[in-house]
DNA sequence: CGTGACCGTTGACACGTGTCACCGCGCTCC
DNA sequence: GGAGCGCGGTGACACGTGTCAACGGTCACG
């Protein structure tokens, strides 16, 4: 403090520490209020030389301002958390991708936040905390939440940038919405006789048996008999073994909802390998999208999120928090549609 | 500010905003430093009774520190960012939960950054950018900085969690490990003629010629003769020609290093189809770990990450950035040992 | 000439936290 | 009986930001 504060201003760190909002105020000779303002958009209210400085010397120090300060004063920080199920979707990768850089492009971070052995009280808890301390802009669901968890959310000032999911009858859980799809495709196709394959020896997976219940309740609804449960390991006899003990209980033609894409080719190689015609006498379909389900002969039938319009939807999600309209909104992308059927073939 | 500080005290808000630590000191009859004190472990140096009623008082308000105002005066906030390559590593998603997880026990949340098109600089311009917002914690690689910008990134005092990348000769891209890690495998196996497979059509990826001149690297090192390098289409048709003219030029045995899972999946069927043996005539090696991989006959060989390791390793990491060491550090858990072999058949 | 409006700019406050230095008190020891 | 010490606890500051209310000056208008 005894020193010349001229002599911070000539010498201008040009990398070293994070330069503080203080020092560009300095290096312009303007206040600090001014440096706020101008470098938040408040353009017109200030002399157009002004600004020039003030934008100036942000550069040349290169100035970034600090996200807990903002988060500090607003209340809200440029955080989104990404809520990501316990689900095998195989291109959630690609949804991560794809949602993170479109977020990034509107200078939003992604915190993510994955869905726990431990139940859904667990995984809200855990959730919740995080909110509570990082005070997110946002969150977007990929299908962990239910409506109750997402209402509660949003009540503590946390929008949900996600869509709601398309309801399901019986159930709450948007991801359920998967099951009652697959259900629905093999029903379109002609199958009056269902089954539900879990993969076995998975880690505990409350998830599998309420897909299991949302596919009873299609059938239910179709009029159609119950449908049958199943365990597949993923190795080609036991495929084999599960599929032939199916088809003797239930004979053919059978529709085969599978909880993942390694299930669905498991039992597809199976039924091949039994001489069963796929899709005829068996039909599958998987979840997950996977390319190599795309890769073999015939091309498995699998469920995937419609990666462009859920991040359309999100960022109609973002600029609705904001108080305005998407620049580049797409009217096209509905927000209802998320889930998308590829290689209808088997 | 008109109100009695008596009737706040009695009608504690139980869930509705964030209460703040000045609220709990409030309720418990002490000052805020007595509050943090005792939240941040000071334990010792105050009486029994007083951490009682502090800590009561925070269960009962629901009290969680804001991250701002930690990150604030700390300097550095409680994220850890995630640098994701823009690899098609199968297992990617299972990596990142794991890594959250671990680090989600620790009190970290961990923010995603995925490499995107524009090439290294933009990436770690965009990586910068977020380093100096956030002020994360740390920063975990999983293959997309290259030593240099390790350095970079740690010298201006953001820890790097993950391990070195294992030294591979002539570059120093962590991930071209993998390529090296395939064409041992595959002298291992007893290959002299070896051939690198790209994915046609895929994005702009210059990953995939560094990968294709290790591989040449390691060819050159063991005496033996350059790669061939070819493309592999996602079908079944376009491989088998693909590799019909691999093998018409380099004849047999011939061990090919691709890409993906996918591509050596393509490759291994292709391979069959045309009355190959796999292993023998074709040597196939991919990369990603894909489940489905190890679901077909043969199992594919293939590289990925080994979790368990890396995620004892950034544990560890963690520690070293605390000035401490892990409670649980297993030892026997290599800091070099970060890609694992899966399936060794073909 | 007085009053009001407008322009460009700024001072001051609040946000919530961690921590350094300090304070009072009761006890012990010479 | 006074000095010293440990215990238990606290006041005050700093961190970096956004924004409200207010400032001085100039110009137009009555």
């Amino acid at each position: 403090m005894s020193q010349d504060p001229e002599d911070v201003a000539v010498l201008p760190p040009p990398r070293r520490p994070g330069a503080t909002s203080a020092d560009v105020a300095r290096l312009a000779g303007v206040s600090r209020s001014t440096v706020s303002h101008i470098l938040n958009g408040q353009v017109t209210r200030f002399a157009e030389e002004t600004v020039g400085r003030v934008r100036d010397a942000a550069a040349r120090l290169g100035y970034v301002p600090s996200a807990a300060g903002r988060s500090l004063v607003l209340g809200r920080s440029d955080l989104v958390v990404l809520a990501v199920p316990n689900t095998t979707l195989t291109n959630v990768q690609d949804i991560i991708e794809a949602i993170a850089a479109d977020l990034d492009d509107l200078g939003y971070s992604v915190v993510v936040h994955f869905d726990r052995g431990g139940g859904a009280a667990a995984n809200l808890a855990r959730l919740q905390h995080v909110v509570d301390t990082l005070r997110p802009a946002g969150i977007v669901d990929l299908g962990s939440l239910s409506l109750r968890d997402l209402d509660t959310l949003e009540e503590q000032g946390c929008p949900i940038l996600s869509p709601r999911p398309r309801h399901v009858r019986g159930v709450d859980e948007g991801n359920l919405a998967i099951a009652r799809t697959q259900a629905e495709h093999l029903i379109d196709r002609g199958y009056t006789a269902l089954a539900y394959a879990f993969l076995v020896d998975h880690r505990d997976d409350p998830f599998g048996r309420m897909r299991a219940a949302v596919v009873a309740d299609v059938c239910a609804e179709a009029g159609l008999p119950a449908p049958t449960a199943i365990s597949v390991p993923l190795d080609a006899a036991g495929a084999q073994t599960a599929l032939c003990d199916l088809l003797r209980a239930r004979g053919r033609p059978v529709g085969i909802a599978c909880s993942n894409d390694e299930v669905g080719l498991a039992v597809s190689f199976a039924a091949l390998a039994l001489r069963a015609a796929v899709p005829g006498d068996v039909g599958v379909i998987g979840v997950g999208g996977g390319s190599v389900g795309q890769l073999v002969a015939p091309r498995l039938s699998t469920i995937t999120f419609d990666v462009r319009a859920s991040v359309g939807t999100i960022r109609r999600g973002v600029a609705a928090a904001r108080g305005g309209v998407a620049e580049d909104d797409d009217p096209t992308l509905s927000p209802e549609i998320f889930l998308v059927l590829q290689g209808e073939t088997t």
